[in-house]
DNA sequence: TTGTTCCAGCTTTTT
DNA sequence: GCTGGAACAA
C-alpha cells in the first residue's frame, strides 16, 4: 500500500497533523472536523511510514464504543490486524494492565471490577456497619466524595486527620472504604485509574517496559481527561515526544463527573516543543448551523479558539418555535417529524434533544399516540438490570467467596428465609472477627450460633454456592452461566413473576447465557485468569447497550449528553429555557455556565441539516406551573439564520415585530416572560408572551382570577411585582 | 416475608 | 407530581 491511501483523503490541517513529525502534538478537532478520521489516519501513518508495529501503538478513548469503532476503521485502512494494538478505554486498559501486573500492584490476583451501583450498595453497607444515619451522611455524596478524591489521586491517608467534623468523618468512612473493598478484593472505576498510576509510579521496572513498548500515544476527547489520567499519560510519555492527543476545549461537558478541562490548556505549558494544529473546516452542517454554533460558544472566556467554517453554503435558516406549554412543544416537534416522514425523510435521521431526562416523556407520549417508532437512549442498560446482577453475583461467589457486595446481595435471593435479622448478625460476627460474610456464615454455622431455621437455610445458601461451583467446574463458561441461572431459583423465581415484568427478566437471563456463549475468551487477551473471571470484568466494564433493536428506522430521544460525537439530518432542541438549560444548578455559577454554553454548542452542531429550537411559555416543574424565560443561549444566535414558527392563531403582527429579531424580541422589553405584574382590575398576573415594539407592544398575561388577556402596554397600567 | 404507605428528592453519565 | 426506596404493619 502506498502512503497516498493515508494521506489523500485528508485536508491540509488534518495532513499537518498525520504526518507531523515526532514531538507532543495538541490537535484542536472541531465538532465534525474529523477528529475520528485524523486519529486513525495517524495511526496508520505511524505503522505504513514510520515503520512502527502495531505493538508499539496506544490509543487511549472514553467508551467502549470509540474503542471498537477506531479499532475497526484502522483495521479497514491498513488492512491488517489490530490485535496487537492497544486501542481501548482508559477503564479498559487499566484492567488490562492491573491484571497483568496484580501482585506489584498489591491486587489479589481475582480482584474483581465493581460498577458504580455495586459501589454505592457496598457504601450503604458500610454506613450501616458505622452506625451513621444515610440521612446525615447520604451514600451519594459519600460515593462522590470518593470518586472525586481519587479522580485527583487523594487517598485516604493523604487526609489530613484534622478539619471539621465533616472532613474527619469522611477520612474515617475513606478508610473503612478502602479496607472493605481490600477484604472483598473489588475494585471501583476510579480505584482502576488511581492504581495504575501508582503502579506506574511506584515500579520503575514496569513504567520502563511500558515506555518503551508505546512509542506512540494516542488519545482521544482530550478535553474529557481527568487529574488522574492525564498523570498516567505524562508518566508514559516522560521525556519522549510521542503524545498525540485530539481534543475539543469547547466540547468539555463533563467537568462535574472530574474532567479537567485544565488539561487542554496545560498542555502547551506541560510539553513546551508541542505543536498545536486546528481543524477548523466542519464536513457535517450548513453555514448557519454553524454560525450559531460559532457566535454562542463566542461568548466563553479563555477559549484556545476555534472558528468552523463549511463549503457547503448557508443551508436554510434554523427555526424557533415557542411552544405555549409542553403538550404544545411535543405536538409542534411530532407534527414536524410527520411532515419530514411524509416527504421521505428516514426517521433514524431524527433526533429530539434535551437536557434532562424527564423531558422525554411529553415526546414518547405523543410519538405513541401518533404511532412514530422512537428509541429513547439512556435508562439501564443490560448488565445493570436486577435479574441480571442477581446472576452475576452468584457468578462472583462462585468465583470469590470473599465478595461481600455479591453475598448479600444474593444471600436470601430468591427468598429462603434469611431475614434482615440473620443478615445482620453475620455482619456483626464479620466485623468483630475481620473476615468476609461467607467466613463468618461458615464460622457461624459451625459453632451453632443461629436458631435451626436460620441456621438451616443459610446452610443451604452455602451449600448452593458450593455446589454450583463444583458442578459447574468442567463446563464452558456459557453452561456456567446456564447452570447458575437454572439452579440458583432464579429463573423459578421470576417465572412466577406476575408482575407483567418477570417474562422480561426471563428473556433477559436467557441472554445473559447467550452473551457468556458470544464472549471471545481469547479477544480478552488475557491468559492468567480464568475465563468465568475475564467474562465478570467484561460485564463491569462494557455495561453493553440499552436496546437491542438499533437496525429499526425510528425516532432518537437522548439527553444532549448522549448526543455527543453523533449526528442527524433533523435535530430538534427542545426546553430552551433559563432554568432548564442552562439548567437551574447552573445559574449561579459562571464556570457552570459556560459548561451549559458547550453543551448547547454540542447539541447545535449535531444538525447537519436542519435545526428546530423550541423553548416554552409554561412548564409544569416538579408538579408546580412555571413560566420561564427562553434560554439566554438563544439571545446568543445571530438573528439572520433564525426564522420563528407560529403555528396558533395569529394575533395581528406589528410590521415592527415582524422585522425585528425574534430572539431579541425576547429580551429588550422591560418585561419578561414570567414576569409577575399587576393590574388595577384584573389583579395579579404573569406575563406569558410579549410582541411588539415601543408603543405597539403588548404583553399576553395569566391573572390569578382573570385568565388570558392581550394588554397593550401603552394603555394598561402594569406594576412589576 | 410481603405488601403497603410514606417520604425525600429531583441535571447531565461512562467506566 | 412522580418515582423509587425505606420504614412499617400484618
Amino acid at each position: 500500500m502506498d502512503v497516498s491511501t493515508i494521506i489523500n483523503p485528508l485536508n491540509d490541517a488534518q495532513r499537518e497533523a498525520v504526518s507531523a513529525p515526532d514531538r507532543p502534538i495538541l490537535v484542536l478537532a472541531g465538532a465534525g472536523s474529523g477528529k475520528t478520521r485524523v486519529l486513525v489516519h495517524r495511526i496508520a501513518w505511524q505503522i505504513q511510514v514510520m515503520g512502527l508495529s502495531p505493538h508499539n501503538i496506544l490509543a487511549v478513548t472514553f467508551t467502549n464504543k470509540a474503542a471498537k469503532e477506531m479499532r475497526s476503521r484502522v483495521e479497514a485502512l491498513l488492512n491488517i490486524p489490530t490485535q496487537a494494538m492497544w486501542i481501548g478505554t482508559f477503564h479498559g486498559l487499566a484492567h488490562r494492565l492491573l491484571r497483568r501486573h496484580a501482585r506489584q500492584a498489591n491486587l489479589p490476583e481475582t480482584f474483581q471490577v465493581m460498577d458504580s451501583s455495586d459501589q454505592l450498595r457496598l457504601i450503604k453497607r458500610l454506613l450501616a456497619g458505622l452506625s451513621l444515619d444515610e440521612a446525615q451522611w447520604p451514600p451519594k455524596q459519600i460515593q462522590w466524595y470518593i470518586n472525586g478524591q481519587k479522580d485527583e489521586g487523594v487517598r485516604a491517608k493523604h487526609l489530613p486527620e484534622g478539619g471539621d467534623m465533616f472532613q474527619r468523618q469522611m477520612r474515617v468512612i475513606y478508610l473503612a472504604y478502602e479496607e472493605l473493598c481490600e477484604r472483598s478484593g473489588l475494585i471501583d472505576f476510579a480505584e482502576l485509574l488511581l492504581r495504575v498510576h501508582e503502579l506506574l509510579r511506584d515500579n520503575p521496572e514496569v513504567l520502563a517496559f511500558y515506555q518503551l513498548r508505546f512509542l506512540q500515544v494516542h488519545v482521544d476527547e482530550f478535553q474529557d481527561t481527568n487529574t488522574i489520567q492525564y498523570a498516567w499519560l505524562r508518566l508514559l510519555t516522560t521525556g519522549r515526544d510521542n503524545l498525540f492527543v485530539v481534543g475539543d476545549d469547547d466540547q468539555s461537558i463533563y467537568g462535574w463527573r472530574g474532567a479537567r478541562i485544565e488539561n487542554i490548556y496545560n498542555f502547551q505549558k506541560h510539553f513546551p516543543s508541542h505543536q498545536l494544529i486546528k481543524l477548523e473546516q466542519n464536513y457535517r452542517s450548513t453555514g448557519n448551523i454553524l454560525s450559531a454554533a460559532n457566535h454562542i460558544i463566542a461568548n466563553n472566556d479563555g477559549r484556545l479558539g476555534k472558528q468552523l467554517w463549511t463549503d457547503a453554503g448557508q443551508g436554510d435558516l434554523i427555526s424557533l418555535y415557542a411552544a405555549f406549554n409542553e403538550q404544545d412543544e411535543a405536538y409542534f416537534v411530532v407534527e414536524r417529524i410527520r411532515s419530514w416522514i411524509s416527504e421521505g425523510g428516514l426517521r433514524n435521521d431524527i433526533a429530539i434533544l434535551y437536557r434532562s431526562n424527564a423531558q422525554s416523556r411529553q415526546f414518547e407520549e405523543r410519538l405513541m399516540t401518533t404511532g412514530v417508532p422512537y428509541r429513547v437512549y439512556g435508562g439501564l442498560r443490560f448488565f445493570d438490570r436486577a435479574e441480571i446482577k442477581n446472576a452475576l453475583a452468584y457468578l462472583r461467589l462462585m468465583s470469590n467467596r470473599h465478595d461481600d457486595a455479591s453475598f448479600e446481595r444474593v444471600v436470601n435471593v430468591p427468598t429462603r428465609g434469611i431475614g434482615l435479622k440473620t443478615v445482620d448478625d453475620i455482619r456483626l460476627v464479620a466485623r468483630e472477627h475481620g473476615v468476609s460474610l461467607w467466613t463468618a456464615a461458615v464460622e457461624m454455622i459451625g459453632h451453632n450460633r443461629l436458631s435451626g431455621r436460620a441456621r438451616n437455610a443459610l446452610a443451604g445458601f452455602l451449600n448452593l454456592v458450593e455446589h454450583l461451583s463444583a458442578l459447574s467446574v468442567d463446563l464452558a463458561l456459557f453452561e456456567k452461566v446456564k447452570v447458575v441461572v437454572e439452579l440458583s431459583g432464579l429463573l423459578e423465581l421470576y417465572k412466577n413473576d406476575k408482575l407483567e415484568r418477570g417474562e422480561e427478566k426471563l428473556e433477559n437471563l436467557e441472554e445473559l447465557v447467550n452473551a457468556a456463549r458470544l464472549f471471545d475468551y481469547a479477544e480478552s487477551g488475557e491468559d492468567n485468569l480464568s475465563e468465568l473471571d475475564m467474562f465478570l470484568a467484561h460485564a463491569a466494564l462494557e455495561a453493553g447497550d440499552a436496546q437491542a433493536d438499533e437496525f429499526d428506522d425510528c425516532v432518537q430521544l437522548m439527553t444532549l449528553h448522549s448526543a455527543k460525537g453523533l449526528e442527524f439530518k433533523l435535530v430538534f432542541l427542545v426546553g430552551m429555557e433559563e432554568g432548564l438549560f442552562p439548567s437551574m444548578q447552573s445559574l449561579d455559577d459562571p464556570k457552570r455556565l459556560e459548561e451549559e454554553r458547550r453543551l448547547c454548542y454540542v447539541g447545535i452542531t449535531r444538525a447537519r441539516r436542519q435545526l428546530y429550537l423550541c423553548y416554552s411559555e409554561s412548564r409544569k416543574l416538579y408538579g408546580r406551573e412555571s413560566y420561564p424565560r427562553p434560554s439566554r443561549f438563544l439571545r446568543e444566535i445571530p438573528a439572520e439564520t433564525i426564522q420563528e414558527v407560529r403555528l396558533r392563531a395569529q394575533i395581528s403582527h406589528s410590521p415592527a415585530a415582524v422585522k425585528a429579531n425574534p430572539a431579541a424580541a425576547l429580551s429588550e422589553s422591560k418585561f419578561k416572560l414570567g414576569q409577575r405584574v399587576s393590574h388595577e382590575k384584573f389583579g395579579e398576573g404573569v406575563v406569558l408572551q410579549i410582541e411588539g415594539d415601543g408603543s405597539q407592544e403588548k404583553v399576553q398575561i395569566n391573572f390569578k382570577d382573570a385568565g388570558l388577556k392581550w394588554l397593550m402596554l401603552a394603555y394598561a397600567k402594569l406594576e412589576l411585582l
